[in-house]
RNA sequence: CGCGGGGUGGAGCAGUUCGGCAGCUCGUCGGGCUCAUAACCCGAAGGUCCCAGGUUCAAAUCCUGGCCCCGCAACCA
């Protein structure tokens, strides 16, 4: 069986989880689950990152020690997943104590290794900031952000010969197409690493700046800088060194946003190269959700709680907004307005509405049982053929982070289907009485919808389920998987003649707006 | 000239690799159907494809120059 690792990257734990987190967090839990689908022996990974100065301060600042702070922040995370309907197999944190022994334990051998040098690191170093500056970022010799004079200070650290691996990493790149996807951020990688500014990386704090760290193994005097760190735990979670899932599942893919793309595309290849462990097989990149154009920050107050937005308007509709709304590798915006539109056009108008059409007229005309049917017609077999074609493209393009756009071949599929009702009118056939043409055209329709609702499941588990379930088909549930999604995209069957199918359905309901003068749309009551 | 991305009907986007009638979803307007969740189906209106120049039988697409927006270069997914 083959194995799928992925991690999502572990959350700094500065501040509570936003829209952010959760998409993040979402779209590897939808990956996950379509990975299952094909057969594949998953591992799902997310966790906390709790090392820094940062950390140090926030907790300071509230009087705190740097642990009991980290718990509980770390504990907002680790509860929210569940709660957003999803399954990980592991949550790290950085302050377990077996991440810090395999951190510990990698330092070790990259230093053995002579990769790891000790060395003279001078710059402009602000108080304010908690970092050095450059003579070209400085300002008329001030710091940039504080407008203060600086002091240069000269400082003992350890550095990564990072630098050794870049032509390395640019070649292997450059031979793989798909190494960092999407292209865009591949692209800006390359020139990052033309650029001829990546240096070695220094990988120490002296504790005389900073005490919330992982030790250096040859060297007490000092903590691992933090990005050096946290990357590990995506070994360390498999139990690097020794434990026997990191030979069976390493390695894995990583899904991050933006922001981070240098210490995963750079840092981390280059890391483990230098260890000598195989590099991950893709980086995936994804943008920022934005709020009226703006990133979300707290200072702005714009930060949308994903909770209570998926309690709101449902957890499986949210989730379907996310992975739709969002060209995977680009910025998008969120609003209420755009979240109700999908609903209502895509979810209750074509889906919902479709599968409630058609099974109520699987009871009307057949009391709910799947009709044997008769000769197909050319108008059936382009329907069938349409859908598989969908459900192929559908695969090929989730198997490929695009999942707005496979997301957006599924409907291609559903609207077909909405076509093929007006165009059939099984009603007018019902009151001619041609019982056989009827029972054909409803078992294409019960049939495409069954295969419909298989490709949704990883990004809407419960409702999926809840329509297999309806189609009298057991729902895929969390357990391993009783389909297998790249056979069923190969023949257009898996629904008997005589299975009984629910008599009706209303699991993407409508949601009714009413406009305000000022534009504003709110929510109707009953 | 630090690097990267982008500017396409009212909104959001595809199309640019490799030039060939400007496409999709939402919204608006008109019609149809009656199986269905005021849904669904058909049709229509609406565009100087950021600007200027160039190449070409032909440019959203290629070339030159310019304008504007965003991100990165600093530990916010």
């Amino acid at each position: 069986m083959n194995s799928f690792f992925l991690t999502t990257p572990i959350y700094y734990v500065n501040a509570k989880p936003h829209l952010g987190h959760a998409y993040t967090t979402i779209v590897a839990d939808a990956v996950i689950r379509f990975h299952k689908m094909l057969g594949e022996d998953t591992f799902f990974l997310t966790g906390t990152d709790e090392h820094g100065d940062k950390i140090m301060r926030a907790a300071e600042q509230q009087g705190r020690s740097p642990q009991e702070f980290v718990d509980e922040i770390s504990a907002s995370f680790h509860d929210l997943w569940p709660l957003l309907g999803i399954r990980h197999d592991r949550f790290i944190r950085t302050t377990d104590l077996e991440h810090r022994r395999a951190v510990q334990a990698f330092l070790q051998r990259v230093y053995d290794a002579g990769d790891i040098y000790f060395g003279e690191f001078g710059g402009h170093y602000c108080y304010g900031c908690e970092r050095f500056y450059t003579e070209k970022e400085l300002e008329n010799g001030l710091c940039p952000q504080h407008k203060t004079r600086l002091e240069f200070i000269s400082e003992k650290n350890y550095f990564f010969k990072m630098s050794r691996y870049l032509p390395w990493l640019k070649d292997h790149i450059e031979k793989h197409e798909n190494f960092i996807r999407p292209h865009r951020y591949r692209t800006e990688v390359l020139a990052m690493l033309e650029s001829g500014e990546l240096e070695d990386l220094c990988i120490s704090r002296p504790k005389t700046r900073l005490q919330w760290g992982i030790e250096l193994p040859f060297d007490n005097a000092y903590v691992c800088y933090v990005w050096f760190d946290a990357l590990i735990n995506y070994i360390s979670a498999l139990g690097w060194p020794n434990g026997p899932d990191c030979a069976s599942r390493w390695p894995g893919e990583h899904l991050v946003a933006k922001d981070i793309l240098k210490p995963h595309a750079v840092f981390w290849p280059t890391m483990l190269k230098a260890a000598g462990l195989p590099v991950y097989r893709h980086l995936n990149v994804h943008g920022y959700w934005l709020v009226r154009d703006t990133k979300m920050s707290k200072s702005l107050g714009n930060v949308i709680d994903p909770l209570e937005t998926g309690r709101r308007f449902g957890l499986d509709a949210f989730r379907y907004f996310l992975l739709r709304e969002m060209r995977f590798g680009e910025d998008a915006s969120f609003s209420e307005d755009a979240l109700i539109s999908r609903i209502n056009a895509d979810l209750a108008n074509d889906l919902g509405n479709l599968f409630s059409r058609v099974l109520s007229m699987a009871a009307k005309y057949f009391a709910s049982r799947v009709p044997e049917p008769s000769v197909l017609m050319r108008e059936d077999e382009a329907v069938a053929e349409l859908c598989l074609h969908s459900l192929q493209n559908f695969i090929q393009l989730f198997g490929n982070a695009q999942f707005d756009t496979a997301l957006e071949s599924l409907w291609e599929t559903v609207r077909a289907l909405n076509k093929y009702v007006d165009s059939q009118a099984p009603w007018a056939l019902h009151k001619r009485g041609d019982t056989a043409r009827l029972a054909t055209v409803m078992h294409m329709l019960l049939t495409a919808m069954r295969k419909t609702a298989l490709c949704l499941w990883p990004a809407m588990p419960d409702a999926a389920g809840r329509m297999l379930e309806q189609l009298g088909s057991p729902a895929a549930g969390n357990a391993p998987p009783v389909y297998d999604l790249q056979r069923e995209s190969g023949a257009f069957d898996g629904l008997a003649p005589g299975t009984i199918v629910a008599e009706t359905s209303n699991i993407f309901p409508r949601i009714d707006v009413k406009r305000e003068p000022s534009g504003n749309v709110k929510k109707a009551k009953n």
